[in-house]
RNA sequence: GCCCCCAUCGUCUAGUGGCCCAGGACGAAGCCCUCUCAAGGCUUAAACCGGGAUUCGAAUUCCCGUGGGGGCACCA
């Protein structure tokens, strides 16, 4: 296949959290451009200076930064395209608004926002559909031109035919039909001299090349508009991707705040900035966003690499996906047990260290191994490994009794163990082990009450790695006290 | 209300007229392995929204319903 690169962008408002949605969003273009060896650019859309809120960009740059979503052209980094700032780019939309008036595809419109409010207001008390109703489009050019001359505040509005229909093209839908007379004319230029969407983006994506336009299934109520102000201009179109929407977990409607609520009880959340402080990483997360919506018949586990690889847009699937967080947890756990030791016990020491836990590094690689397969998320390690660099542990004193056995009986175990243990001079898996499977077999117990005994009381926990793994790094010393300890507490009860 | 989009197991999806009594993955259930918990292996249950039409033949094409989603701003 033979696809000439792709330039692709992102283009998200600076009005709060980098979510799911944008990611899977950028993620798509970032692959297209990757694939095909193209460029993949950062763009924020900040023309609403109301709803602007401040330390949103930055959150989008480190949210796509710890996604591994690196673009090559963006506001902090620059590019020959820039800037990459809509709030920057005024005198650019205002030269075209002006080119879109000269040429009659659009016109300057004097009402205000109070009469516009009031007509919309009798037309839908009149079941009629809520639109513009064409005052300033019958205004005379020279009249308008005057009035404009003279300072008197207005807004641009593209003048969308009458008559007609417009057909929009969309890749993954093919072509979109729309009766002109259904369609409105918008306002491309506010009242405050910025743009809005609709001309800002058309703009930009004109201006820096953009091949291909992935975006949200939001636009699709906009899309022959944008088609008209392209077309208005005499411009090539890009290719227009429009994705689907995420649906709640359950499947039905769209994400709510408390279905955002509902997510961070349940230890996950819609907002990138969360998932790393929940001990997830980016290639499970990434794996993850990136299968809902992207139809991978088999093999669906993937680096970001792979995915580059596999990607197509033609694979993109145009029906809403819910949420689904079991999922999330599985592609997490699977790309943990993909990392190598090295980069998992760097990953894994902050969770500890947030613990107040001393990280002792050679203990940490030691560890590694056994507990890998049982991480979920990289904060589970606490559960499986705080042990190994606390000094003392403190079990509860009924997780020492052994299944169907009571205190006294508990203790000779206890003992006995200290016994054979005491006696080794090394309690490394292969020696400590065979004397205690012995013990097992001649006392009678069973596997279960002697080794469930001594993992409670050298880790302090009823669950844990392998036990005798666990001993030989705890080391004979501390496992030796914390078994005395164990006696101890089963002679007092 | 009007317009647009979507529709395969509970969920994400494969499937582009015969390879499909529909495949994979998550989740679920069972078995095996096993010092706990995992991981791993094997197995099972589980779907083409409904109705018409086209065709020798439809999950796949068309129409009508129904359901879900989105839009109808000087917000993006």
């Amino acid at each position: 296949m033979t696809t000439k690169p792709a330039r692709t962008r992102f283009a998200p408002s600076p009005t709060g959290h980098l979510h799911l949605g944008g990611a899977r969003t950028a993620l798509y273009a970032y692959l297209l451009a990757r694939k095909t060896g193209g460029q993949f650019i950062l763009r924020i859309e900040d023309t609403d200076m109301k709803r602007t809120v401040a330390g949103a960009e930055q959150e989008i740059i480190d949210g796509l930064h710890w996604l591994g979503l690196n673009y090559d052209e963006g506001p902090d980094i620059g590019g020959k395209y820039g800037p990459y700032r809509q709030t920057e780019r005024r005198e650019i939309y205002a030269h075209h608004a002006k080119i879109l008036v000269d040429s009659g595809h659009a016109y300057p419109c004097f009402c205000t926002p109070e009469r516009l409010d009031k007509v919309r207001q009798e037309q839908m008390q009149r079941k009629e559909n809520p639109h513009y109703d064409g005052t300033c489009r019958i205004l005379s050019p020279d009249d308008a031109a005057r009035r404009v001359a003279n300072g008197e505040p207005h807004t641009i509005r593209f003048k969308m035919p009458y008559e007609g229909s417009t057909v929009a093209h969309d890749h993954l839908r093919g072509d979109i039909v729309t009766e002109n007379k259904q369609l409105n004319d918008q306002v491309v230029l506010k009242t405050d001299g910025l743009p809005t969407y609709h001309l800002a983006a058309m703009v930009d994506d004109h201006e820096m090349q953009i091949t291909h336009v992935v975006r949200g299934s939001e636009w699709l109520g906009t899309f022959p508009l944008h088609v008209n102000i392209v077309r208005a201009f005499g411009w090539e179109e890009p290719i227009w991707v429009h994705l689907s929407v995420f649906l709640k977990p359950s499947g039905k409607g769209k994400l709510s705040k408390r279905d955002s609520a509902d997510a961070i009880k349940d230890d996950h959340s819609f907002f990138i900035k969360d998932l790393d402080g929940l001990g997830f990483i980016p290639e499970g997360v990434i794996n993850w966003v990136a299968l809902m919506g992207w139809g991978v018949a088999e093999d669906d586990v993937m680096t970001i690499n792979q995915m580059v690889e596999r990607f197509t847009i033609d694979s993109l699937t145009p029906s809403p996906a819910a949420i689904n967080f079991q999922r999330l947890d599985h592609f997490n756990a699977t790309h943990i047990r993909l990392l190598t030791t090295e980069d998992l016990a760097a990953r894994l020491k902050p969770y500890f260290t947030r613990e107040g836990l001393v990280v002792d590094d050679a203990v940490l690689l030691k560890i590694i191994p056994l507990i890998r397969e049982r991480l979920t998320t990289l904060d589970d390690c606490i559960a499986f490994g705080a042990f190994f660099f606390q000094k003392n542990v403190t079990p509860t004193p009924e997780d020492l009794i052994a299944k169907g056995l009571d205190a006294k009986q508990s203790l000779d175990i206890a003992k006995k163990s200290y016994e054979i243990l005491s006696s080794l001079s090394s309690i490394d898996h292969a020696t400590a082990e065979p004397p205690m499977r012995a013990y097992v077999e001649e006392s009678g117990l069973s596997v279960n009450q002697v080794f469930g005994f001594l993992r409670v009381a050298s880790t302090g926990q009823k669950v844990s790695p392998p036990l005798f793994e666990s001993m030989e790094i705890i080391g004979r010393e501390k496992c030796l006290q914390r078994i005395k300890n164990a006696v101890e507490i089963l002679e007092k009860m």
